[in-house]
DNA sequence: TTTTATATGATTGACCCCAATCATATAAAT
DNA sequence: ATTTATATGATTGGGGTCAATCATATAAAA
């Protein structure tokens, strides 16, 4: 029996909420609580997942930002994906000792977890405005963890805002890590008004500063400019230098790092 | 063939270490990293579940603060537990609009919890310095949302420390729930040094301070003291004023909220 | 009103997860 | 050195989970 769409999406939005406020929610407890067969609660679990966010278990599903699953690739054999490699790299710069930025996004969260395989944290300090990078790093014993205070942002799970530009305070970080969204001749772009924001208050207080994008983000234009090329240590990435080349980015091989 | 038992304590505690940090792992996931048979880490499994901070879900294993796992209670059709009845009580006292504050520790997070029960979110602002309470929260459509910054403290999922309390600014909440670790005929303890300091920082930005201990912290005594009866508005806790005399605690009507 | 599209629940077969059991090898105890 | 205890992996039966398929009822479109 057919029902209106409004009603669907509406139970849709409940259940993303339901996931998002218990962390975990196996599928038996999914039918229970919206009413359903397992069928529907497979098939909404289904929509909920696409739209992002959300990743499905064996048994359940799980709130994105709870989880880094890493894990998907490495168990499906595929090659390391590009994320993974840029993790590595950006991983290479970090000194032994020392105060870093980790910034919100899925890329910089690759970082802090690549960070965890380290073997000795005493004397490193990480601070970041990223909610996923302090839960992944939360755990490592000896690291020196401190995060930003700030407005919560649900869609990146970090800190932002006024607030969060006046915890930057008198921090001096030796290198920060950064994503964006966009990459075009004149620099790094961002989808958010409050993140390109963050990010350029944040520039003065870094030594280094690490633009970690991969390929996809070539040549897409998003509206809001975090940081011209010349702000930019260098730009740690997937993308060929013709690829690069052929967006109109020309970075001197002292700025380009490729993964 | 038998292994050796630090070995076997390593490989547990590297466990532990690889749940926490990916929020999530699969059973198979954990056969191939650790390099040993399902049988194995099954029991792995259930000895690290054992010690906390750990729950087990069909497939795999979960970082316990990833989740709030109501849903144990609740499925098993095992009467509300303490937390979940202080919890209810807490929000009673929630302003429909306005600004509070929540403390760290698994009873506020009961309380974050039981807040998302609520159907209009308008005008409402929460300011946390819990972690679980940000994750709870985050998705919460039409909530105003602020992380206190800080030092991350690995055992509460919490930021504390000096610049904790810069962070409190000029924030101006109309309630504050706190939690504690023990209560004697003086007021609230807690165990740490930092979290005791933290809320003594806090109560002159409240403008109503509520403690929610359940009656399990009777009589305990934890070595740092983190308020005085005369700062604290009201105490929610299912522990009946029977059993508060008898620990020497006395308090005024209007200053007990049984739960 | 008639037609079309689709949301739902039931069913089914394949696969996966799990606890229990057992034999074995080896660490710890004596 | 001998005995005891236990950590391990393989196996197995029971049950849970999943995707695909199908009939049906009803919303949406014509």
């Amino acid at each position: 029996m057919r029902v209106p769409q409004h009603i669907v999406d509406l139970r849709r939005e409940e259940l993303r909420s339901l996931i998002r406020r218990d962390g975990f929610l196996p599928v038996v407890e999914i039918c229970r609580r919206l009413g359903v067969s397992e069928a529907t609660a497979r098939r909404d679990l289904a929509a909920v997942e696409a739209d992002g966010h959300i990743t499905r278990t064996y048994g359940g599903a799980l709130a994105d930002y709870n989880s880094s699953f890493d894990s998907v690739d490495e168990r499906s054999g595929r090659a390391r994906s590009a994320k993974a490699r840029i993790a590595r790299k950006a991983v290479a710069q970090i000194p032994r000792t020392g105060t870093i930025f980790l910034d919100a996004g899925t890329t910089i969260q690759a970082v802090a977890r690549a960070l965890t395989r380290r073997r000795d944290f005493a004397g490193l300090a990480v601070v970041t405005n990223s909610l996923s990078a302090a839960t992944v790093l939360g755990g490592v014993a000896g690291l020196e963890l401190h995060v930003l205070g700030g407005q919560f942002l649900n869609r990146q799970a970090a800190l932002m805002g006024a607030r969060a530009v006046s915890a930057l305070g008198d921090w001096k970080f030796d290198a920060a890590f950064l994503a964006g969204e966009g990459m075009d001749a004149a620099g790094i772009t961002n989808s958010h008004d409050h993140i390109a924001a963050f990010q350029q208050a944040l520039l003065p207080h870094a030594t280094r500063a690490y633009f970690c994008l991969d390929a996809t983000k070539l040549g897409r234009a998003t509206p809001h400019r975090a940081a011209a090329w010349s702000q930019v240590s260098a730009l740690i990435t997937d993308a060929s230098a013709k690829a690069l080349a052929e967006n109109s980015i020309v970075l001197p091989a002292a700025k380009l790092l490729r993964a």
